[in-house]
DNA sequence: CAGTATCCGGTCGGATACTG
DNA sequence: CAGTATCCGACCGGATACTG
């Protein structure tokens, strides 16, 4: 807060909340935490539920959302190892305004891929105004 | 849907939603659409207004919004030339739970940020046990 | 004013191999 | 089972220069 004279603009402001939409925005945390409102879960688990995740970004994913507290881990020392994973309140508090993001996503997804259709046949129209496809 | 047999998971089912939702997470698309959320603007008063990002990526982000049917893009073939953006009905639809979002995200920055030092502390406590800072 | 084109470093994220 | 470590290609995003 000390430049007054200069104008950063919303940016700046805006800058912790657009640090955790990063992490709301990221290909998997949406979807390890709207997995976890249904329940604990183990690992593989998890992985198996979710299909085409890669261990490595999965326990990236897991180790983000700890690190907000959103996700607990829990470990078992068994042989061989159990780990649990569960929504704190945090997350779970979470689940309400990502669930209306989805529902929003899911009823607006014919709109929008009409709109990108209707873009992308635009776009080439543009190009390439001679009626030959490439 | 060719594979009966496999199980893909719901990463699957989920590619449309993750889809957009990327679109969501991506590091000015919110700010942008919040901020077309007060009215009409123009290309160089919304990089003013947002400051901090670049001329290439907010022309990129507005093409991304306007592919996806969030915004209309209006050109006046004056001199100098003048464009201006706005949100569709679909854009304006998008405000509410991406408000609610942006609420949650502002309403919980302090729990966040102490579960993120709490985290960090703990790590480092793992990884030097010993009581230097390094 | 409102872009486009190009370069380029940094990060994301998958594949693979190894470990307790 | 539940990770960690490493490699590597793809893409994100800023800086800069040029254009109608």
């Amino acid at each position: 807060m000390r430049d007054h004279g200069g104008h950063a603009g919303v940016a700046d402001a805006c800058r912790p909340i657009t640090d955790i939409l990063t992490r709301v925005g990221d290909k998997w945390s949406v979807m390890v935490v709207m997995l976890l409102g249904n329940g604990t879960k183990r690992f593989n688990e998890m992985r198996r539920l979710i299909g085409g995740i890669s261990q490595r970004m999965l326990t990236l994913t897991l180790r983000g959302l700890e690190r907000d507290g959103l996700v607990t881990r829990t470990v078992f020392p068994t042989v061989p190892p159990r780990v649990d994973y569960a929504l704190t309140d945090l997350g779970r508090s979470l689940l309400i305004p990502i669930s209306a993001l989805g529902a929003w996503a899911y009823g607006h997804r014919d709109a929008i891929d009409a709109a990108r259709l209707a873009f992308d046949a635009r776009a080439d129209a543009g190009a390439a105004p001679d009626s030959q496809a490439s």
